[in-house]
DNA sequence: TTAGGGTTAG
């Protein structure tokens, strides 16, 4: 650019008005939409004023109107200035990629750097670090270890911003041994750095090393900032126990918007619903997401009442505008309570916000659908969408799955295969556990040992789970031993409480303790897992240890779920708890019961004893297996129903061996379809008999 | 260069 030209006194002042817009509109990229659409005012102004000037032949203008326009989220038309530049240079391309992945659109931006490769340009550190991030989030392992390689090939020496994002992308990829090589070779580390390793062990569950890695950190003089606090919230020792706000409040983070949401979230997980209202209710400006995590807590600690409440709240007072996020969070809502009225509803604000193409809605519209009414509304629904992706597909085998139909499960899985989308590792975990719910063992093991070979997928702990479990529930229990002592992969929790289900149902309790022991050594975190051991320990008739692990459940601070079953009757949804005598209906229910008892009674109902894994007097056991809550709501769908209609309940639990033999009997006596959802799967009790056919 | 909410599995 020649200075004395005459054009150069008005390009300062289009200078100094851009840098005045980018200024302006860098501030305003935290604050709301509407006042970042007020500000790019002085942009199009100055852009248009570039273009009167006849200065859109300036590299050095346009890559800054690129940035510009990228930074208020209008990666669009810096799409459409970059592609008119007749003479682009490297900074352009940069600044391209780096509006594409600050605007989330990390496809395209790699699309892009392929482009770059094909065109023979050669990117510089700025460049790999700008487009890093996206190789990360979309998991693209091979682009991204190739431009690593070459990285290092090129020899530019150390740059912090360049190996930080890679630690970030071998995070995201879950690779943290090359993660933390490439931290540990840094010699230079900012807290930036520091941030990247801490989150991904904390995001791939390893909180000890999260941890280790921050007490590290500290140590180095740095203190942290608020992505650390960020990391160290969700790292899951931290879920269930201490020290997670007064971490919080000493770091002094406590009031930021981000850092209360993020708490929410860990409250949530760990089953603490209410300490996670508290700090909603703090909130003065509640956003979306928070509103959205609070409907997750409520249908997570099985409270549909307060999910609904919440999500009309949501709605009416407040004007809160959906997104896909929160209504796939109440379609799995619905799914969970088999809530079918409030699900067509969602089904009808997919269709109303325009939601209909989007992918994850579709699944979750298959999956509530395949939970509430059956498969006929959930093909119905995968029928008609446009486009299918994999987890469609998948959510619509566990469905044919959990209704027992396990050939079904198979053919739908060669069907996707035949049409040549490549099955991904939970499509192999739901196909197993279709073979696994109809008892197909031989076909379940068969696509197992194709997994590597037709599908090049590595088998990974759930899919051992699901074939320890197949092999177990069929009574090959030590074939499920042996195959867990032969694999790759360090068995976990899952593997373990596949064992202990087989040895429980087989009462194989000779290997149920040595399972067990290796059990108590992983200090399982959830509440179902130490219940599942109790019980083992008690039907094995060893009472101390069914009562140790009980104790162990409380002083690891974790709550066992209560027993509920669900009801919808005519858009109204009614909810029993075990033992539950304050019901309102209670009486009603009790009276209605204890008649019910005696009639199965007499068609040769003997209430199952062994199915109350408690250390108490058989009079006792009989009241709490009146009390559970799947025959309350037996009980009241009876009573509330037309005769010969279908009686629906949905539970939160697996139903016990006493309930499904009641339920059998019910069936018969009554001359009535029960259909009990419970946690693993359909069952339909007919003319005393269940479509599982005993086996589950 | 790092950050909060979601679908399919047991």
């Amino acid at each position: 650019m020649n200075l004395l030209s005459p054009a150069s006194n008005s390009w300062r002042q289009n200078v100094l008005k851009i840098r005045l817009a980018y200024y302006s509109t860098e501030k305003m990229s935290h604050t709301s939409i509407l006042q970042k659409i007020r500000d790019t005012r002085p942009l199009h102004q100055a852009h248009a004023h570039i273009i009167v000037s006849n200065l859109s032949e300036n590299v050095f203008l346009c890559n800054r109107l690129m940035n510009a326009y990228a930074s208020c989220g209008l990666v669009s038309i810096s799409q459409i200035i970059f592609s008119q530049i007749s003479d682009k240079n490297l900074v352009s391309w940069t600044i391209l990629l780096s509006g594409l992945t600050k605007n989330d659109r990390f496809f395209e931006a790699a699309e892009v750097f392929n482009e770059m490769m094909v065109l023979k340009i050669r990117p510089n550190e700025r460049t790999i670090a700008t487009v890093l991030p996206a190789f990360g989030k979309l998991g693209r392992v091979l682009l991204g270890k190739s431009v690593h390689c070459y990285w290092r090939r090129r020899n530019f020496g150390g740059n912090v911003f360049v190996e930080t994002g890679l630690v970030d992308m071998y995070s995201k990829f879950g690779c943290m041994r090359i993660a933390r090589n490439v931290f540990d070779n840094m010699t230079v580390r900012n807290v930036v750095s520091w941030n990247a390793i801490i989150s991904g062990y904390s995001s791939n569950g390893y909180g000890g090393e999260a941890l280790q890695m921050f007490n590290w950190m500290r140590r180095n003089g740095l203190p942290g900032d608020i992505f650390t606090a960020m990391s160290l919230i969700s790292v899951e020792d931290f879920r269930v126990g201490v020290g997670i706000h007064s971490l919080v409040v000493r770091s002094g983070y406590e009031n930021d918007p981000l850092i209360r949401t993020a708490l929410m979230g860990s409250y949530i997980n760990g089953n603490f619903v209410d300490d996670a209202y508290r700090i909603f209710e703090e909130i003065g400006k509640k956003d979306l997401v928070a509103w959205t995590l609070m409907l997750r807590g409520f249908s997570k600690s099985g409270n549909w009442r307060r999910t609904l409440e919440h999500f009309e709240k949501m709605m009416g007072e407040e004007k809160i505008a959906l997104d896909y996020v929160s209504l796939i969070t109440m379609l799995s809502a619905c799914s969970c309570f088999g809530a079918l009225e409030q699900g067509r509803r969602m089904h009808g604000l997919v269709l109303k916000i325009g939601l209909q193409d989007d992918l994850f809605v579709g699944s979750a519209v298959i999956d509530m659908y395949a939970n509430c009414a059956g498969m006929m509304d959930a093909k119905r629904y995968f029928g008609g969408m446009v486009e299918k992706d994999v987890a469609c597909w998948n959510t619509l085998i566990s469905g044919y799955g959990m209704i027992g139909c396990g050939n079904e499960a198979i053919d739908t899985f060669l069907k996707m295969d035949g049409l040549g989308l490549s099955p991904d590792e939970s499509t192999l975990v739901s196909v197993l556990c279709a073979c696994s719910h109809a008892g197909l063992v031989e076909q379940g093991l068969r696509i197992f040992d194709q997994m590597t070979k037709v599908w090049n997928l590595i088998p990974n702990l759930k899919h051992y789970a699901c074939v320890v479990d197949l092999l177990g529930r069929s009574g090959r229990i030590n074939d499920a031993y042996s195959l867990t002592k032969s694999m790759h992969l360090q068995p976990g929790v899952e593997i373990y409480s596949s064992l202990l289900t087989a040895c429980k149902i087989h009462k194989n309790f000779e290997l149920g303790d040595e399972i067990a022991q290796k059990f108590v050594e992983l200090k399982p975190n959830d509440a179902g897992h130490y219940i599942l051991l109790s019980n083992v320990y008690a039907l094995a008739g060893n009472w101390d240890c069914a009562r140790m692990s009980r104790v162990s459940l409380k002083s690891n601070n974790l709550k066992k779920n209560p027993g509920l079953s669900y009801m919808e009757i005519n858009g109204e949804m009614f909810t029993f708890m075990a033992s539950q005598t304050d019901h309102p209906h209670y009486l009603e229910i009790r009276d209605f019961l204890q008649g019910l008892i005696l009639k199965i009674k007499a068609a040769g109902y003997e209430p199952d004893t062994d199915s109350v894994l408690l250390d108490v007097s058989d009079d006792v056991k009989r009241d709490i297996l009146f009390h559970h809550s799947e025959k309350l709501a037996i009980a009241f769908g009876l009573m509330r129903t037309k005769p010969g209609s279908v009686v629906r309940i949905t539970k939160n639990l697996r139903i016990c061996d006493d309930c499904h033999l009641a339920s059998k009997f019910v069936s018969k006596v009554y001359a009535r379809v029960l259909i009990i959802k419970d946690a693993n799967r359909f069952h339909v009790f007919r003319d005393g008999i269940c479509s599982c056919r005993d086996w589950w």
